[in-house]
RNA sequence: GCCGGGGUGUGGUAGAGGCAUCCCUUGGGACUGUGGAUCCCAAGACCUGGGUUCGAAUCCCAGCCCCGGCCCCA
């Protein structure tokens, strides 16, 4: 019987896993230079954990089930919860601020789809304990350099906004906080038209509506200047001071963003900035969102003191389907020691053959026979693998003390010393 | 959860009621110390289950899976 991979799920071949790897070196690199640390959670969790911040959308998609002992959990639909968790658990004493990244599987039952998938990969990171801007601008910058070392900072559009403000326009107008949630939810979707019905519902002056619409359709650097021009904030808005500040430092680290406020991102524990990155290549398809984030307060809902944190999340394997890398990265530089047996198969050219891959070994990746083939399908082998070069390790070789290299790209071999064919190898490698 | 379009060896395909085609791939051999060519041999498929029919890869129904879209998200 044959097994099918579960729906949403892929399998990683040897070509696609080695692009992903060097994604993920690249990525860490930078996490690690700006002084961030690797941690892991577990795959699985109490459910509460996530019940208790989100809304009905991601308990739908979550999977959950009980364990022997009766235990609620669900895998992972993402990893903010955890790592506030963790936080909150272990990491309370640590130095402020608490910097960390990740990059680990979630799951989420959903219908996959372009760049969707039941399991997928985030690689994400989060500064706790500081609610300054300078954090803020520090994270979106992270996110920033790490798009350009994958080289894909050309395709990306960076949109930063801020849900203070608007939260701050509705509580002066003494909306409450539930249809402040609400109202919030509708725009992020984007539906204009429901915003303004639910405000009339609500029976708020159409001059509030009027100006709220004005926020979310800001855009752009001048926006702000108009926000204060037009008085639609109070000039002491804290939301407001904080996010020009925010903007100011994103121009010292030379990031290029788009201001917007119609940002709101559907969760209701993001208190500050938020920001999200799309894909504007249309290689994506629908899903073009590769990276959210923001600023939020999760602490205290784990029991922690309250503690104001931001972080981001890329979708790792939309980063994937964009990130082209270079030929060279991908090359294998490959060697094949090649064992001649004579006739009657005497094992002194096996046991001298692999001796020889041994200390090839130390240096590159080096391939021995192990299916017992004849010399030219050997070679065969050697050149279906693209490797770059055959060692002969026969009869002839061995009462010389050497070993003949065969360059497969030009085809020209010779016979010298071990020593010396590690050594042409070497050099012939560093060149690429 | 909803809506389209699809499922033929590893991959790519032809076949539109009766012998399943070709290419690539993989293993072996011709070739016993020099690869990519050629030739030969071998392996390997009609998504699953029902129905119609003398007979189904082909027609019908359901399911599963894939691709894309809606919703939501990364």
């Amino acid at each position: 019987m044959r097994i099918e991979r579960a729906r949403g799920t892929r399998d990683f071949l040897p070509a696609e896993m080695r692009k992903r790897r060097i994604m993920e070196e690249r990525m860490r690199d930078i996490a690690e230079k700006w002084g961030y640390e690797e941690i892991r959670t577990p795959t699985f969790e109490r459910s509460e954990l996530f019940t208790l911040k989100s809304g009905e959308g991601i308990l739908k998609e979550m999977y959950e089930f009980e364990d022997k002992g009766g235990r609620h959990l669900a895998l992972r639909p993402e990893l903010t919860a955890p790592v506030i968790r963790m936080y909150v658990n272990e990491l309370k004493m640590a130095p402020k601020p608490t910097k960390v990244y990740y990059f680990d599987n979630c799951f989420r039952y959903e219908e996959p789809q372009r760049a969707r998938y039941r399991e997928f990969w985030h690689f994400g990171a989060e500064i706790i304990g500081s609610n300054r801007p300078e954090a803020q601008a520090e994270i979106i910058a992270l996110t920033f350099h790490i798009l350009s070392s994958l080289g894909i900072k050309a395709e990306a559009e960076l949109h930063v906004g801020h849900v203070g403000l608007i939260r701050e326009v509705l509580r002066a107008a003494n909306v409450g906080e539930d249809e402040i949630n609400k109202v919030m939810r509708l725009i992020d979707k984007g539906e204009r038209e429901e915003v303004v019905e639910f405000m009339r519902e609500m029976g708020a002056k159409e001059e509030l509506t009027d100006d709220l619409i004005y926020l979310i359709d800001l855009k752009g650097k001048e926006a702000l200047k108009e926000v204060r021009d037009r008085k639609i904030i109070a000039s002491d808005s804290d939301a407001l001071k904080e996010l020009e500040m925010l903007l100011e430092i994103l121009d010292y680290y030379d990031v290029v963003y788009t201001l917007n406020l119609g940002i709101a991102r559907g969760l209701d524990y993001y208190t500050g900035m938020v920001f999200e990155i799309y894909e504007v290549g249309g290689k994506l398809g629908a899903q073009n969102q590769i990276c959210g984030g923001g600023s939020y307060r999760l602490a205290a809902l784990f029991g922690g003191d309250d503690t104001p944190s931001t972080g981001f999340a890329f979708g790792f394997d939309r980063l994937a389907e964009i990130f082209t890398p270079e030929t060279k990265e991908l090359r294998r530089s490959e060697v094949v020691v090649v064992p001649i047996k004579e006739k009657n198969a005497d094992q002194d050219v096996i046991k001298e053959a692999i001796k020889i891959a041994s200390k090839l070994r130390e240096f590159f990746t080096t391939h021995i026979d192990v299916m017992s083939r004849s010399l030219s399908a050997q070679l065969s082998y050697a050149n279906s693998i693209h490797a770059s070069f055959a060692v002969f390790v026969g009869k002839n070789e061995m009462k010389e003390g050497k070993v003949t290299l065969r360059n497969l790209d030009t085809g020209e071999q010779e016979k010298m010393g071990v020593d010396e064919c590690v050594e042409r190898v070497k050099a012939c490698f560093e060149d690429e």
